[in-house]
RNA sequence: GGGUCUGUAGCUUAGUCAGGUAGAGCACCGGGCUUUUAACCCGGGGGUCGCGGGUUCGAACCCCGUCAGACCCGCCA
């Protein structure tokens, strides 16, 4: 069974209907790893639909948290807003510095991301924190929290086994400046909590305003409740033990809610670079993963993989393989009964990743069949410039009949996306080479070197088609006795550098007379 | 130091929760097709399930130990 067909079940006996919750701090540039965090929770929401078991699915924004340093793409003009909500501060520029007609800094990195997960069908009901806390939902919460103020203190000591200061307050009020750091709690009478800041200013906050938030562990825990969240799948930073998780799981019930059950996922690396973080720049968009590969196919990435296994992002020959065996089992899915108990399990599984990768909810995944594997359209996206070219050429190949599909045709403006960018994997490239190298000229016989310049002869003066050229070739094989094979092995040295390759004629077609005329001449 | 997770074929992995003959894909090798598209079709080899013990008629699966990797115990998905 798939993983999120599991814990649906698992869910389904614990509560009635479900609310399955993700929350990310919206301090940078969100990057594949959200994902996870995003896909992780919705597939959950969606295998409990498939169940019809009552569900809704929420992305809390953590607009409310502080602005913790000034991050590498900021620039020092952000210094002043440290300890500010991400609500209440201005956007930075391209360039990092603060953009004050740019709205305000969460949304800026939220909209875009926001945007994408649509590409991906994800469609949330989206809480930004701040206003939960303005429209006065986290009062009792607060309030609670405050009463019992003490044995939360105890708690996170016990649990997460750090010390906490003497002065420690479950509520942090913002200051007369606009910032959380350095604000004293002087007192507390409902609704208000009094301060003094760090410019010896007084003042007091309205727990029913958002006039302050709770510190990162209480604030999860009380939203649980406030939310009657039932699953929010964690990063596994909150998941160790004495974690933000196991903290919240006592903080939750004392302040009188029911915690859901403790679920921990694995965090996407980048192949080869570790995890990924938005300051090193070690990071990938959910944008520009789009911009290389079909939202389903970004889906199928999280769905296949086991919550807590960790996935390399690979943006080269794997993100190959993966594509095409999405493509694979989408045009032939497993099937069969009488199958024994393990095989059975794992055509479910499998049927389950292809179920929930689809980017609207009970399409039929064959609809998003290509019907070409990457690498093929790889090397005819290389060869080709002009896509009606290719479409010829699928009919050619019997790839397709007639028209491409709107999944082929998005499938090619992507791949000349990711042909056109850094991350396209070296080996898959073709390189037209300039002339025919020592090596290679070495590798070539006395027969091949006759065919080939025998062939360029009838190059200088032929009409410039693919299928002209084709039957040159084939020609002068004849001519010369030789196999086939010979003559394009040799043709494939010259002009790749290897000795195998896509179709010759159609690169050859592709760069056009003169081209490959110098190539030849240049090489004997 | 304390803890969590992961370890199955060269690579990616299914199967571990409910013990019952280790199963895929990629890659590789061989064959076919033939106008050589890196396409397509057929076949094949390859695994002491990290290691050691225990429980059991029977262990990849349960228990104990051990090794390796990742991560957490201030903030981070």
């Amino acid at each position: 069974m798939h993983w999120a067909d599991h814990t649906a079940m698992r869910l389904s006996k614990q509560y009635d209907s479900q609310v399955i919750a993700s929350g990310i701090t919206p301090s940078g540039e969100f990057h594949i790893g959200h994902l996870r965090e995003i896909l992780t929770a919705e597939m959950i929401h969606r295998a409990c639909l498939d169940a019809e078991i009552d569900s809704e699915y929420i992305f809390i924004v953590d607009s409310m948290d502080p602005l913790r340093r000034v991050y590498g793409f900021l620039s020092e003009e952000y210094q002043e807003y440290i300890g500010y909500p991400l609500v209440n501060i201005p956007a930075p520029n391209p360039d990092g510095t603060p953009n004050h007609e740019g709205g305000n800094y969460a949304n800026h990195f939220l909209q875009p991301f926001l945007e994408a997960l649509k590409e991906i069908g994800v469609h949330p009901k989206v809480v930004m924190n701040h206003e939960t806390y303005d429209s006065g939902d986290f009062a009792t919460k607060i309030d609670l929290a405050i009463q019992n103020k003490d044995k939360i203190h105890e708690i996170i000591e016990n649990i997460s086994g750090r010390e906490l200061p003497e002065e420690w307050f479950p509520y942090n009020p913002i200051g007369s400046d606009g910032s959380m750091d350095g604000v004293k709690v002087t007192g507390y009478e409902i609704p208000y909590v009094s301060w003094i800041d760090r410019h010896g200013v007084e003042g007091r906050s309205d727990i029913r305003k958002a006039d302050g938030k709770m510190p990162w562990r209480v604030d999860w825990a009380a939203r649980w409740g406030i939310h009657g969240i039932t699953c929010e799948p964690a990063g596994k930073d909150h998941g160790a033990s004495g974690g933000s998780f196991d903290t919240g799981i006592p903080i939750c019930e004392l302040l009188g809610s029911k915690p859901p059950g403790k679920m921990v996922y694995e965090w996407i690396q980048l192949k080869g670079s570790g995890p990924m973080s938005s300051s090193s720049g070690n990071t990938i968009g959910p944008i520009e993963a789009l911009n290389l590969v079909p939202p389903e196919i970004l889906r199928y990435i999280i769905a296949r993989t086991k919550v807590k296994k960790h996935i390399d992002f690979d943006t080269g020959p794997s993100l190959f393989e993966t594509a095409d065996e999405y493509e694979r089992l989408v045009s032939n899915p497993p099937s069969g009964d009488n199958l024994n108990k393990k095989k059975m399990v794992a055509r479910d599984t499998i049927l389950g990743s292809l179920r929930l990768s689809q980017v609207n909810r009970g399409d039929d995944p064959s609809k998003s069949i290509a019907g070409v594997s990457f690498r093929h359209l790889a090397m005819l996206a290389q060869i080709k410039s002009n896509d009606q070219d290719i479409w010829d050429s699928l009919n050619k190949s019997k790839h397709i009949n007639g028209e491409p599909n709107l999944a082929l045709i998005g499938r090619l403006s992507r791949m000349r996306n990711w042909i056109e960018g850094a991350h396209f994997p070296e080996n898959a490239r073709i390189k037209i080479q300039e002339k025919m190298n020592d090596e290679n000229k070495e590798k070539i016989t006395k027969e091949q070197r006759i065919f080939l310049l025998s062939l360029l002869t009838k190059l200088e003066n032929c009409v410039w088609s693919e299928s002209q050229i084709s039957q040159l070739i084939r020609d002068t094989t004849k001519e010369l006795e030789i196999n086939p094979r010979e003559g394009y092995v040799a043709l494939y040295l010259l002009i790749i550098g290897r000795d195998y390759g896509p179709r010759i004629a159609s690169i050859i077609t592709e760069l056009g007379k003169e081209e490959t005329i110098q190539i030849f001449s240049k090489s004997f």
